[in-house]
RNA sequence: GGGCCCGUAGCUCAGCAUGGAUAGAGCGACGGCCUUCUAAGCCGUAGGUCGCGGGUUCAAAUCCCGCCGGGCCCGCCA
């Protein structure tokens, strides 16, 4: 088990800090300020420094002058003392403008930091942090109504790469997919395939993708119709109504608006099938213009209200009639795409109104577990994550196991932690409908923890009370639609305290997209409410910002989304054509090593970002093959094995380090030292993109070192000695690094 | 309206938690390097008001306040 003493950066840091606060505490007993040490930024300055001199000279100086004064005289005082011992893997001490700069001897420290990666070989940057923890990781979850896409990888790759990470600092990890069977839209596309007399053809998971698509957007235009029905008859109530203040009136302004009004009525009481859509616009742009002009301040009141009235009214109008635009260019989008399935379903989907039934009645069905519905839901579910797991295999992303929703439901235990929340006082009904609501917002004035959670004071809350300013609190959450059937969240709710008891949890990392922030806070809080506050402090929302597509929103409904398959197939024709120019490789080997770049380079993609950094997609940036991408890791890894491939992987025991004289020799052995560093960094905030950052960085150290020196023909046996042993804790340390990104690791390329 | 995230070179991103030296990479542009361990590479050049404005500090990309721009959330959706 690698621990701390066994990485010489870690030591050589840890005894530089304890020598310092020797000196602080001898010369400088008042200070409390802990000595500071940092891996230089730059190192033509130094290897390592620390700032620990103005930390004290701020204590002891009153103005600029003598602050300066003090900040040198102290780091002098540093130097002196420190320089007067022989510090181990120390060549030499500097004063220089206050900062204390240490300079590692390598003759010794490249030996050690060699030797120590070689030794511990696939144990290199592990630690013991997770000894008898467990974690669990849920992660991907996708909704099972469309492909994996895009915006999913994300997740899943990120919730992979966490889940490597954990594994290697040593927490025993789970890792679980929810199957979230039990929402409206699995409804939707149940019902949708009921009315399909048609065979599935192609991949499962991209078969029910399309007809979601189609289904939803059929119910989107259905909605639209009607709306669109309903405004057109208001329209014409109020220009009636109008038209008799118009007449009515005595002043009638002599406006643009008044007899574009006029004309616009009449011509749609004499052809009501003319297009009125697009009057709508007019009129509210016209009237927007006097409203906004106040032109209408002569006429009376009585039609100054009406005005006003109308304009609203075709404000909420213009809007609708956008949307219905907007779903209008779907509905022809789908049909050209999928015209066998968008066809059918139009014909067979005429009503809105009975598709909303028919969907409500299958959830109720299915959240009752009716046989025959819980046949056919399943089947699609199970026929989606089939394809989801084939996906998701092409990029070698397993899980540890599925948790399916209703489950949850039929095992009762949703129903149990509504019960412990009413139990608690925590559930209040609403009104008209009496479905339960969790009061967040009472708890939020009455218990710390919930406060904690959404990050409050009290003096906020009562400020924001006393103002009778609610809609700037935290929302309640409503726990039950009318008809009995669960939600989301609640049964979310549900499946937090199975993670944590039924896993025995210690931790459990949600990787779930940022959008969903407040229902996570809510959960939580709900957790605290009905008495589990341990259990909410176990659970993380690992939020990582949603990947968006260059023209547009991802939308599963409107079939707007970048299928994983798509992307991966995409890679690997890219790499294929790279590979297809290499001589000297058979087919069988160009085929693996396409389908491994391909890997690489999306994985690469995915993480290199940080997790909270909005994400828009770019197909240059997943097919990018060259500098700071997956394959160019993959082909640095490459390049090393290829220079041990020509020792016969023959590696001397032990060698002369110091002759590894040159800069970048030394710099790729201070950064391998880091790379500890680099897994603590990455667990504790759960960013593999610091991994990511690191072995680039790494790589291009190693090829610059790779082009500039050679190694087997290096001009003495020591140095070639020493330089191969170098390449070997290269190809070490990039290999726990790629397999932490789950990027695959090729021996030729 | 309230809340969260992001804003650093033409583009994609590190650096911000814990303030520290000359703000780093890659892509793209330009100029070089394959008879020498794999050129998916290397070397060099150009390119920056760190969104804006205040404040704290010896010191601010980093901390605080206020704006601006982009995204997201505030559903009996998930």
């Amino acid at each position: 088990m690698a621990l701390e003493h066994d990485y010489p950066l870690r030591k050589l840091r840890k005894n530089l800090e304890n020598l310092l606060l020797n000196v602080q505490t001898d010369f400088f007993p008042n200070s409390s300020v802990p000595p500071s040490l940092e891996i230089s930024p730059n190192r033509a300055f130094c290897d390592l420094f620390s700032t620990i001199s103005f930390q004290i000279a701020k204590m002891k100086s009153k103005n600029k002058k003598e602050y300066k004064r003090q900040a040198m005289m102290i780091a002098d005082l540093f130097v002196k003392e420190l320089s007067a011992k022989k510090i181990p893997l120390i060549e030499k001490i500097e004063n220089k403008n206050g900062y204390i700069n240490f300079f590692i001897d390598y003759t010794k420290f490249s030996g050690d930091v060699i030797k120590s990666i070689i030794s511990l070989n696939e144990k290199y940057g592990h630690f013991d942090l997770g000894r008898n923890k467990n974690v669990i990781i849920e992660h991907t979850s996708p909704n099972p109504i469309h492909p994996i896409h895009i915006g999913t990888a994300r997740n899943s790759v990120l919730g992979d790469a966490l889940s490597r990470l954990f594994r290697f600092v040593g927490y025993n990890v789970k890792t679980r997919m929810y199957v979230d069977d039990m929402g409206r839209q699995v409804a939707y596309l149940a019902y949708g395939i009921s009315k399909l007399p048609l065979e599935p053809y192609g991949k499962k998971d991209h078969w029910i993708g399309m007809v979601y698509s189609c289904v939803a957007t059929i119910s989107e235009i259905l909605k639209y119709e009607t709306e669109l029905m309903d405004i057109k008859k208001r329209l014409l109530e109020f220009l009636n109504q109008l038209d008799e203040s118009l007449l009515n009136e005595k002043e009638i302004p002599n406006t643009k608006l008044i007899k574009t009004l006029k004309k616009i009525s009449r011509n749609l009481k004499r052809y009501p099938t003319i297009n009125w859509i697009e009057k709508v616009e007019i009129i509210f742009n016209i009237l927007k213009d006097l409203l906004a002009k106040n032109q209408i301040n002569r006429i009376s009141t009585a039609l100054k209200e009406k005005l006003i009235g109308f304009f609203d009214f075709l404000k909420e109008a213009n809007k609708k009639i956008n949307n219905a635009r907007s779903w209008f260019k779907v509905h022809a989008e789908l049909r050209e795409r999928w015209p066998l399935i968008f066809n059918h379903l139009r014909k067979k989907i005429a009503d809105l109104r009975t598709l909303e039934n028919e969907v409500s009645s299958l959830m109720i069905k299915y959240e009752n577990g009716d046989p025959e519905v819980k046949k056919l839901f399943r089947k699609i579910c199970n026929d989606a994550l089939e394809g989801f797991l084939e996906t998701l295999n092409r990029v070698s992303i397993t899980f540890d196991g599925f948790d399916w929703e209703s489950d949850l439901v039929w095992d009762g235990k949703v129903k149990v932690i509504i019960n412990r929340l009413k139990n608690a006082g925590w559930i209040i009904y609403d009104e008209e409908t009496g479905v339960p609501i969790l009061d967040i917002r009472r708890a939020l004035q009455e218990v710390p923890e919930v406060r904690e959670i959404f990050d409050l004071s009290l003096e906020k809350i009562s400020q924001i009370i006393k103002a009778n300013d609610l809609d700037s609190l935290p929302p309640n959450l409503v726990l039950m639609r009318k008809d009995g059937t669960t939600l989301y969240t609640t049964r979310d709710i549900a499946y937090a305290i199975e993670k944590i008891s039924r896993f025995k949890a210690d931790l459990v990392l949600n990787v779930i997209g940022a959008d969903q922030t407040l229902p996570q806070k809510q959960l939580r809080s709900a957790l605290v409410l009905a008495g589990f506050p341990d259990y909410a402090k176990k659970i993380i929302h690992v939020a990582y910002e949603l990947v968006q597509l260059p023209s547009a929103k991802i939308s599963a409904r409107r079939g707007r989304f970048i299928a994983f398959d798509e992307i991966l197939d995409e890679a690997e024709e890219k790499a294929y054509e790279f590979v297809a120019t290499l001589p000297n490789k058979a087919e069988e080997e160009k085929l693996k090593i396409a389908k491994a770049v391909a890997v690489g380079a999306v994985r690469y993609a995915l993480l290199s970002s940080a997790p909270t950094r909005p994400m828009i997609f770019d197909w240059d940036r997943v097919l990018n093959l060259e500098s700071n991408s997956g394959p160019f890791l993959q082909y640095s890894y490459a390049r090393a094995v290829s220079i041990l491939r020509k020792a016969e992987f023959k590696l001397p025991q032990d060698a002369d380090f110091s002759t590894l004289i040159e800069d970048i020799e030394k710099e790729i052995i201070l950064r391998l030292s880091l790379f500890p560093d680099a897994i603590e960094s990455a667990v504790r905030q759960m960013r593999p993109d610091i991994i990511v950052e690191y072995a680039n960085k790494l790589a291009i150290a190693f090829n610059s070192f790779y082009q500039r020196f050679p190694v087997l023909r290096a001009k003495t046996t020591e140095l070639r000695n020493a330089r191969l042993l170098l390449v070997e804790a290269f190809r070490i340390t990039l290999r726990n690094a790629l397999s932490l990104l789950g990027i695959p690791i090729l021996e030729r390329m």
